[in-house]
RNA sequence: GCCGGUGUAGUUCAAUGGUAGAACGGGGGACUCAUAAGCCCUAAACAGUGGUUCGAUUCCACUCAUCGGCACCA
């Protein structure tokens, strides 16, 4: 079993606010950090943003910055998510830090040197009416969706390719073994295993090289590709190395080596780059590959994609204005599906917040703890977390599920406990009893503030600021003056 | 077109070769420590058609529906 862990979110491209699809990505990778530091795990934790590219460039010319003010301004909205969604990631990789530039560049050296980076005529279709590059993805029957009367200019440009193509056979040995915190001794490098699949499908129909830089005198924004003056690389190329670069390398190769292995947290759309792309990347690099890649889907509305024009966007930040933190961690980790697709509506999110959080938890912690104030002399002194040989946490109500990322049953486990605690004292009925059998009535009483003692213990990874609420008023005794939610 | 996933109560999910469980929501009841909260009871579902089998929701085939992947948007 591993001593430590290092884990990092994709960084997201800020060009745009952030998104409640990061939100769910960097809580849920937050619930782990924060469930193996409670384990006693080192931990390192790596979030950031994406800087560079053509979208970005586009975006800071539209509203009339420099790209580094247009980045600077929108950095900060993620930055700001640290407390709207109180994170606990140990740095945050910025990929237009000189540190982070200067890796990219030495990781750039190293591909080459390994003679798998080289230089290719790269064709692509530009849209007059449009006056924009097209993918083919982006084509129906050749042409332009939105200007299918004009014919698309095929440009021809110089470009810098990676040798993809020749990691196919290294990339399906490494879908074969077996990764992180593996089950029936199945492959699990990515997870979930329909993803694993759908990667490694990808990968056997054969792989081309792509390509990984862009001319700059069309796009200027991007780290100055090594030797070559006309050329950026590409903002995949670059963004990847902050997986690394986030801890050190290449400089600081004790702190580097100390940690990677990575498990990284992405999207299903990230699937290819994260899995297939950049583990050739290292390979190349003479690197080893990620530790795990836990791939989650998106968060849909009313079936659909969010979208301004839908009006059916959920803002996390607004959310957390309204509702408060833990509310927040509470919805993304119980009610989504860790691995597929999820609906989400402001009266899902409504009637989760009054069932469970209102009447359920809020609700409990405030009998339980008028009972105590009223009929305890003294708080009871209670238990955090403890380890059995094993090292697994011994008075931790949540099986396995945290590990395996399954973070909603978690949430379902210690639902159920919450559950328990209303029907004991409803069995047992302490404000009654108290009146005939005192001493009796005063062990229910006792009983119940250390369950809610360990119930605190279970929430602290998914609702830090909600367990730190709970085992206060455990201390002085006291009920809440005011309702949790 | 090719490949893969899914289809179970109003909703979100679960289980199982021997006729299905939970949560929320709905309906009813007794109580009162608590945030008119909590507890108890209750109505409510296996997409369709065939096949294998003593018996299928569970296995297989097909149909229908739905979601995703099939490379340079990050």
């Amino acid at each position: 079993m591993p001593s430590k862990i290092y884990l990092t979110t994709t960084l997201p491209y800020v060009n745009a606010d952030p998104h409640i699809g990061f939100a769910l990505e960097i809580v849920t990778a937050d619930v782990l950090a924060r469930y193996y530091r409670l384990l006693g795990w080192p931990v390192f934790f790596n979030t950031g943003t994406d800087e560079h590219g053509e979208k970005i460039y586009r975006r800071a010319l539209e509203e009339k910055l420099s790209p580094q003010d247009y980045v600077d301004i929108y950095a900060q909205k993620f930055v700001q998510l640290k407390q709207g969604l109180n994170l606990s990631y140990d740095y945050f990789s910025r990929t237009t830090d000189s540190r982070h530039v200067a890796a990219a560049q030495e990781f750039w050296r190293r591909c080459a040197a390994a003679g798998d980076i080289y230089q290719k005529q790269y064709e692509l279709k530009y849209c007059v009416g449009c006056e924009l590059e097209k993918t083919d993805s982006e084509l129906e029957n050749g042409y332009c969706p939105t200007h299918p009367q004009q014919a698309l200019e095929v440009i021809a440009e110089e470009n810098y390719f990676f040798r993809f193509s020749k990691y196919q056979n290294q990339l399906l040995k490494l879908y074969r073994k077996p990764g992180f915190q593996l089950e029936a001794g199945l492959p699990n490098f990515v997870v979930p295993p329909v993803r694993l699949n759908e990667v490694r499908k990808f990968v056997e129909r054969g792989l081309q090289d792509f390509s990984i830089s862009r001319l700059k005198s069309k796009m200027p924004w991007g780290i100055a590709v090594p030797n070559d003056e006309t050329q950026v690389m590409y903002v995949w190329f670059d963004a990847l190395v902050n997986y690394i670069s986030g801890i050190g390398w290449p400089d600081e190769l004790e702190k580097f080596n100390k940690w990677w292995p990575v498990i990284q947290f992405a999207g299903k759309d990230n699937l290819r780059q994260q899995a297939a792309m950049w583990p050739a990347m290292l390979m190349s690099a003479g690197l080893p590959p990620a530790k795990q890649i836990i791939v989650h889907g998106f968060i849909t509305s009313n079936g659909q994609k969010m979208s301004k024009s839908l009006g059916n966007v959920i803002n996390p930040v607004k959310l957390v204005e309204e509702y408060g933190t833990d509310a927040v961690r509470y919805f993304l980790t119980r009610h989504t599906n860790p691995f597929e697709d999820t609906d989400v509506t402001l009266e899902k999110f409504k009637e989760a917040y009054n069932a469970n959080l209102a009447n359920g938890l809020g609700n409990l912690v405030s009998r339980v703890m008028k009972l105590a104030s009223d009929y305890l002399s003294m708080p009871i002194v209670v238990s955090r977390v403890t380890l059995d040989s094993k090292g697994n946490p011994s008075n931790f109500l949540v099986g396995e599920h945290i590990k395996n990322y399954e973070l909603n049953q978690a949430m379902d486990e210690i639902w159920w406990h919450i559950g328990r605690h209303d029907a004991y004292i409803q069995e047992t009925k302490p404000f009654t009893l108290i009146k005939t059998d005192p001493i009796a009535a005063r062990e229910i009483i006792a009983k119940l503030v250390q369950g809610l003692a360990d119930l605190a213990v279970c929430l602290e990874p998914f609702m830090p600021a909600t367990a730190v609420a709970i085992i206060n008023l455990i201390r002085t005794n006291s009920a809440p003056t005011q309702p949790l939610f």
